[in-house]
Parts: C-alpha cells; structure tokens; sequence
RNA sequence: GGAGACAUAGCUCAGCUGGGAGAGCAUUUGCUUGACGUGUAAAGGGUCGCAGGUUCGAGUCCUGUUGUCUCCACCA
C-alpha cells in the first residue's frame, strides 16, 4: 500500500498521529526481560513550578536520541519520566497564586495549603507530560513518577531513618543560611553570591580605661548590636597591648573584649574586625573558639528583635542607617567608603540572606562523600565531557554538612515525633506510642520538611522500587547514563552519587553527559525577567519537532553553552523538507508492487558506490553515538543525506529510473539501492528526528511495523567497495572540474557540449563508460567521449585538468585563448607548489624515518599525482601555443 | 583568592586520539534540469587571539600572555 507524499513537509500532519501510535502500541514501555540487556535512564524531573523551557527541550532531546538509539540496538531500553515537587519554589509560586486571589497562606492552614499546592501539581504536572510529548520524548509514560508520590515518600523516610540511625543525619544549633523572605533555612547550594556596591563604615570603639579608641571596619553596621568582640590578629603589632582589654560598644554601651584570633586578616581594613557570632559564619566560629556569648538580634523577617534594644523592630536595613547616622552623631563614625563586596542571596528569590543560628537537621557529610570521590577516580563513574570531573571532586572534597530542614509546608515532613512531656524527640516510621524518656504518650510531629534535593537524590532507585528489593530494581539499576547541566551538578548529580552508594552500594549511573544552557540570539541567558524565553511548543508549532531537535543537538559540543535562533531552525526544517522531498521521489518511483533484492553482479559503480558510503556511515556514526558525540553524528548522517545522496546519487540514478521500460533490470537495480540506502539512512537519522523519519519508512516499508523498532544499521563486508568509491571520487572531480568551467565562462545551461575524456586509465574509462548516460546530464553534456589518448580534439576547447585525466570540452566561439593560457599557467603553478611542497617533505629524512609508512606512502602519491597533472597541464599549453589567434 | 571554559570565514559555531582549514546563515553570480526555489550549480571570504616551546609536522600537545565569560571561596 503507497502512499502519496505531500509536495512539502508539513509536520502538523503527522507527529501527533505517530505519537499516539506509539503509545497505543508501547513502544516506549519496558518490563524486565532476563533475555535481553537493559539501558536505563531516568530523566531529570522538571520541577512543577511552570512549563517548561528551551532548557528542557535541550536536556529531553539529547536524552531520546540516545535512548531512541540504544533501543534500535537491542536493548531493553528504560526511560523513567516524572517530575519534581521543587519546595521552595512551588510554595512561593501557590503563596504568590494565594495572594493574587487576597488569601493568606496562613489563613488556609497547613492541610488546606497542601491540599491547593497538590492541585497545582496536577495541573502542572500534566502541561509538562504534554509538552515532552509534543517533543517526541520516548519515555515509559507507564512508569511515570513524582518525587512525592507514596514511593518516593516511603524512600526518602526510609533514607531519612537509616541515616538518623547511622549517626549521619543530626539536629543541631548551627548558623544557616536563613530567607527572611520565605521564612527558611537554606543549604549552601541555595545561596548565589553576588557583588553589590555597599559602603565601608570605620566606627571606632573606646578602649576601656584609656583615652583611645580602636578602629574597626565594616559593611554590615546593623550586627553591631549583637557584637561580643573585636578580633585582632595575635601577631598584629599595632594592637598587641589591646589583647585582653575591653572596648565600649557604641550606641548599645556593653563592654566586650579584644581577642587574638589568627582568622583576621592584618592587611585588610584596620586589621581588627568586629565579632557577631550569631550573624555572621566565620564570627560564629571564632566565638566558638573564644567562648563568646552569642546574641541573636533578628527575627525571622529579618527585623531587629528585643535584643537591639530602642531599634527593635525596624527593617534591617533601616535599622542599618538609624545605627549609622547615630553613630555619626556621636562621633563614633570615622568615615564612610564605598566597598564591592559579595552578598549572599536566595536562588529562588533574590533576597538578600541572613546568617543566623538555628535548631536545624543536617547530613554529616564526610564520610559519605568518600565513595562518591572513589568512584570516579577508579572510572566507576565518568562525566563528558571530562573537564567537569574537576568540578565535581573540588566540590566534595571540599563539602560541609549539608542542612536538610526547611521551614515550609510543600515537601516531606521530617520523621521526627516531639514528647508533648518532655519535649526530647525520636525518630521513627510511625508516630510512637510511648516516650522513651518520660513515658507520655503525646506526640507532636516536626513541623519541618526536607530540602527538594533530598528526595531527588534517590529519583535513579527510588523510581525503581526501593527501598524494596523489587525485580525492576535488580534488573534495571544502577541505571547506564544521567543527562542533565552542568548547572546541578551539585545539586544533584553530586547527591545522587553519594546516595546510591549509600543505600545501594553501587555509582546510580556509569556516565553522566553534561550539556550546556541555551542562551538567546545574543547569548544572554533566557530569562522571564528579559522576556527573552522562547518557547519550544511555539517552536514546534512553526518549524516541526524535528526541526527543534536538529538545531539543538547540530553545531554544539558536549558541556558549551549554545544560542539559540530562527535561522538555525530554518535551516533544520529546510533539512526536514529535504529528506522530505527526496523520499518523496523515491516512492514515487519504486511503486506499490516494491523491488526484489538484484543480483550483486548487476549494480553499476554507482550504486555500490552508494552502498559502501551508507556502510561506513553507519560504523562512524555507530562510533560517535557510542562517544556520546552526538552533534558530529548527525553532522555525518546530514551530510551524507543531502551532499552525497540527494545531490550525486539521486541525481545518478535518473537516467536507469527514466529508461526502465527498456532495461527494466538496470532499474531495478536503482531503485532497489535508492530505496535501501534511503531506508538505513533513515533509520540512523530517526533518534534526532523520529517523527518524519517513522512516517517516511512507513510509507517506504508498509510490511514493517515500525522505523523505532527497528534494527540499528550495522556495517557489512559485503557492502565495501572501495574501487567503486574511488571511481565515483574521479567521475565526481570531473563533473565539478567542468561545471566549475562552464560557470567561469557564463555557458548557459542549456547549452550542451560534448565532453572528451583523456585517461590512460583503462580501468576507469571502463568504469566510466558503464556510467556514461547517467552521468551526462549532470556534466550538462551532450555527448562523452573517452580516449585513452589525445586524438582529433578540436582546437577551440578550454581543458581542465583532474587528476588522471584531462577533459576537453569544444566551447567554440566561447573560448578566449588568452584567458585559457592564462588559466593553464595559473594552474600549473599551483602544481608546482604542491610539488614542492611534496618533495620537501619526502627529502626530508627525519620525516621518511619517524612519520607512520602510510603518511609517508600517501605523500609519494600525491607527488605522483601532481607530477602526472602537471604534464597534462604542460602538454595542453604546448598544444595550444601553436594557435594562437591574433 | 582558586578553578574552568572560550578566542577559527561578515555572523553563530564544529573540528574526535597532531598529517594539506569545515558547516549553517549572510554576500555575489548562473539555472523554471520530469523530488524539493524550504531547491540547484558556482564564487568570494581565514597569518585558527598573541609569544615561545615540544615534534619530521601544531588549529590540535606544553608554557607564558592578552581579552571575554562561568563556577567556586568567609576577606569583615
């Protein structure tokens, strides 16, 4: 049953209808299966906070294509979708929703929160399966996940009590990261720093006892109310006698004392610098060190609490210039600078975050970091490309202790049970029925949940059954490759690593292929508030799914950033339309009844030709795939479609296509190599464009069920025919010798001139006189003739010159014998160089003794060559030297 | 302060383990050739940032240098 082709590409017609087909007939479905290899995979959830991005359709593409292509190969190939409940994020996203519709967040409560937050997911969850269908994404839609679903809940309270148990996980009085915004602590990961202009503030403090002062430096001046110390370096000369004393603090009137701590820095500011251990990281630990008391000044929202005496209650930064104008009031202010320096502020957000000392849970982190860093120095685990190795150990080696507490409602409620008696806490599955320490029976759960990144580091086992021993989980993990941006590495690649070993004792991944952001025409990161986003669905809507697939895998190396732009798409969908149109002329010539395979013996060069190329096309591509080289693989397999295919085969194969009526079996021939190298290269385009390559081979292949299902071209021996491609190399450099001619001299196309052909090459003038009328029109000539040596060639002919042959072509009035002269000498002086150049190199004799035989081989050819070239040239000068016209 | 990336044709970028510089777009000029003008044939355009080094040979490896960008880091 044929199908008729539309004149153009029109992908609307057909992506949907596919993908359904698809579904209907699971193909993206796996189910363990002992008899075959398993390639897993499991996609890095989207978070359910909006649609989804450029980003993802990048992360998604690269993501099918190697699934896509590890199924075509035979593997049981997994591809786990889902998405991520993202805490923080959605919570501020359904607050924002709450606010518009005038609700308060606290008004609905806890439950009634929730319950609104899970609406939201649903809806969002479902936008995001939609779009990655759009894209193509040939993920097991049966297995979809999400990181709060009863499974992944039950793993992460399961990993939560293990590591409680294992001593790892521990509630602890620690300065965190706090947003005064969203009312939660951070981890480290969570806080971006970024330059700010601030100011310098010099306050001076009046030494107790003295009439002096000792002058610190500072860009926070608001902290002072909870000073408990200056610190000074213990070898800075200048403040030696200081040490031990006391200083006033201004404005709050304690006194607090000098210490000697090597953590200053002499050569910075004043070199004496002014101890806030409950707001600030470093001055926490030097009251650590020094016993100093530690004075909380901040509420929550970041207001001065009762401890900042008369300026409680004010905003911090209001409180920041009343402390300032106060203390220049009282000249206490010795000047004010401007200073850069970096401020810490929420990823989510964008407020400024506060240091401050909190009862919090975290992760001891030391130990569990030590197989992650093995991992990759024994190659367990390896990233491409490799120069992210670096990030990722510099990170855990220098990792700290990782604070998994949040103060908001969205997320995993942490296990822990509070005595309502006494108040000590215990960790357990269930609420427990009785105190260990007092025997009550009330309990109060911790109103806190667990850090997003904590439930998605298990996503590669969770997914998969754990922390039961299920049989998808023996079979399937630990899974083969994680895609995803070097921008969560160590959110996430990093924590997974450290979990799977944990809790599976094996790497979740052997590779993980790391790409780039998209960036926008002018390499600008996409962003809502530049309102430079470009939506993918838009992009699919004008171009194809295909299209945008192309243009994001094209032209990018693994781990660049890349931009993104119409004319790149254009130029995809103009490829799509391409294959479109060639297969489209090819069914409609191989008609309903199809072709049976011809003898070997009948193929003319071309064809073999034809089929040695597709074969070694599919080892190199095979080669690149397996290197993760994903854009130099269809980079070939482009290449090869429309450079060698459409523009030299299809062209080749028309004159045996139009005279089938009289050798119906050279037809065959043609049309059976048309329809099988197409066929293959459909097949290895298909991971990079599913949509129009499976609508393609459906209709080149009705018998098959499916072009996804299919076999992965392999190389054959069968199929090498280097003497054809070599052949097909000359007829090519002819053909391109002489277009090259006509289109010098503005020879109209409709003229038609006869070509000779000299060539001492018997065997390729045999070669050649097989391919005679299917090479003819693309040599626009009306006629070929081959002599082995130059016979009654007419005088007026331009010549030109390939190697082992010269070709003649009688452009009569047409030639200008100046300009032919010209053109020769012109030539043979470019022949000469290469032969100078040729023979340098082969008198050389360090290089005929260490280059490799065949780079040495390949040089002695050339030189031949150019030395046979260059007496055509010559003898063709001579020649005409004897006519020259007045 | 530490680490990394990039610097190649007018623009955006490829170039894998070193062996005569490539693509797409843009520009110029032909072509209604029975799949495609979303096409086709041809042309112009590069001291591969700079300086050294290793090598018979460097866009490719090493060192230094300049410029741009990114990440990490507690300099108050």
């Amino acid at each position: 049953m044929k199908k008729e082709l539309a004149k153009t590409y029109n992908p609307k017609e057909i992506e949907e209808k596919l993908y359904e087909k698809w579904c209907e007939n699971k193909y993206f479905h796996a189910e363990v299966d002992e008899s075959r290899k398993p390639f897993t995979t499991v996609m890095p959830p989207p978070n359910i906070t909006g649609k989804l991005h450029m980003g993802h359709a990048f992360d998604n593409t690269l993501q099918d294509i190697l699934i896509r292509y590890k199924r075509m190969q035979g593997y049981n190939a997994l591809w786990i979708p889902g998405t991520d409940h993202a805490a923080i994020s959605t919570e501020v996203k359904v607050t924002n929703q709450l606010k518009e519709e005038g609700i308060d967040k606290k008004e609905l409560g806890r439950e009634g929160f929730l319950a609104r937050t899970w609406q939201w997911k649903e809806e969002y969850a479902g936008t995001i399966e939609n779009q990655l269908k759009k894209m193509g994404i040939s993920c097991d839609w049966d297995r979809e996940r999400f990181t709060m679903d009863e499974g992944c809940s039950k793993a992460v309270e399961e990993v939560f009590i293990r590591l409680y148990e294992k001593g790892y996980i521990y509630k602890g009085s620690r300065i965190i990261n706090w947003c005064p915004k969203c009312k939660t602590s951070l981890s480290d990961a969570e806080v971006e720093h970024e330059d700010q202009d601030g100011h310098f503030w010099h306050i001076k403090y009046p030494v107790v006892g003295t009439d002096e002062f000792l002058e610190i430096a500072t860009t926070r001046p608001e902290t002072m109310l909870g000073d408990t110390a200056i610190a000074v370096h213990p070898e800075d000369e200048r403040y030696k006698d200081l040490v031990g004393k006391n200083v006033i603090l201004p404005l709050v009137n304690r006194e607090i004392p000098v210490v000697a701590d090597a953590y200053v820095d002499k050569e910075f500011g004043t070199g004496a610098v002014k101890i806030t251990p409950a707001h600030d990281p470093n001055d926490f630990e030097v009251g650590k060190r020094h016993n100093l008391e530690e004075i909380n000044i901040m509420n929550d929202d970041a207001t001065i609490n009762e401890n900042g005496g008369k300026y409680a209650g004010m905003e911090r930064y209001e409180a920041r210039r009343a402390i300032v104008k106060e203390l220049d009031e009282q000249g206490y202010l010795v000047k004010t600078a401007p200073h850069m320096h970096s401020v810490g502020t929420h990823d989510r957000c964008g407020t400024t975050v506060e240091p401050l000392i909190k009862q919090q849970w975290f992760v001891k982190m030391e130990e569990l970091a030590k197989p992650a860093i093995e991992a990759l120095k024994t190659g367990e685990l390896k990233f491409v490309p490799e120069r992210f190795d670096k990030t990722y150990l510099h990170w855990l080696e220098n990792i700290k202790d990782w604070c998994i507490s949040r103060q908001i409602w969205w997320g995993h409620r942490i296990p822990a049970y509070y005595c309502d008696e006494c108040g000590e806490f215990v960790v357990a599955r269930k609420m427990p029925k009785k105190c260990p320490h007092c025997g009550c029976t009330h309990f109060t759960q911790d109103e806190d949940t667990l850090d997003t990144w904590f439930s998605s580091a298990l996503w590669p086992f969770s997914t998969l059954g754990w922390p039961e021993q299920t049989k998808d989980l023996e079979y399937f993990y630990p899974t083969d490759v994680l895609v995803t941006g070097y921008d969560i590495i160590f959110f996430w690649v990093i924590r997974m690593v450290f979990s799977g070993f944990e809790h599976t004792g094996k790497s979740p991944f052997h590779t993980v292929l790391i790409h780039g952001l998209i960036r926008d025409s002018q390499g600008r990161k996409m962003s809502k508030s530049l309102g430079n986003g470009i939506d993918p669905l838009d992009i699919i809507d004008q171009y194809g799914a295909d299209a945008l697939r192309l243009t994001l895998v094209t032209g990018n190396a693994p781990g660049n950033d890349m931009r993104f732009y119409h004319e790149r798409v254009e130029a995809s969908r103009n490829f799509a339309n391409k294959v479109w149109n060639a297969s489209r002329f090819i069914l409609m010539n191989v008609g309903d009844e199809g072709v049976a395979e011809p003898d070997a013996k009948l193929f003319n060069a071309a064809d073999k030709w034809i089929l040695s190329k597709v074969n070694t096309l599919a080892k190199d591509v095979t080669e690149n795939m397996d290197k993760y080289e994903l854009g130099i693989a269809v980079q070939k397999i482009y290449d090869f479609i429309w450079d060698e295919f459409c523009d030299w085969y299809v062209e080749l194969v028309k004159y045996r296509i139009y005279h089938k009526e009289e050798k119906p079996a050279e037809a065959d021939c043609a049309l059976w190599t048309l329809k099988t190298v197409l066929g293959n290269a459909l097949k290895l385009l298909h991971p990079f464009m599913p949509f129009i390559t499976e609508e393609i081979y459906g209709a080149l292949k009705p018998e098959e069920e499916s072009l996804m299902m299919s076999d992965w071209p392999v190389y054959k021996e069968e199929w090498n025919y280097p003497s054809d491609e070599a052949l097909l190399g000359h007829v090519k450099d002819i053909t391109r010798g002489i277009r090259n001619m006509r289109s010098e001299m503005n020879v109209p196309n409709s003229r038609k001139t006869k070509a000779f052909i000299v060539s001492e090459d018997a065997g390729f003038l045999c070669g050649l006189e097989q391919l005679k009328e299917s090479v003819q029109p693309l040599m626009a000539a009306g006629d070929i003739v081959m002599e082995s040596e130059k016979k009654e060639i007419a005088e007026d002919a331009v010549s030109i010159v390939v190697p082992g042959a010269t070709v003649y072509l009688p452009l009569e009035d047409l030639v200008d014998f100046e300009q032919e002269r010209e053109r020769l000498a012109k030539e043979e002086d470019r022949l000469k160089r290469e032969i100078k150049r040729a023979e340098g190199m082969l008198s050389n004799e360090k290089f005929i003794s260490k280059a490799p035989a065949d780079k040495v081989q390949s040089e002695r050819e050339k030189l031949e060559k150019y030395t046979q070239m260059l007496s055509q040239v010559q003898e063709r000068m001579a020649g005409l030297g004897g006519c020259v016209r007045p």
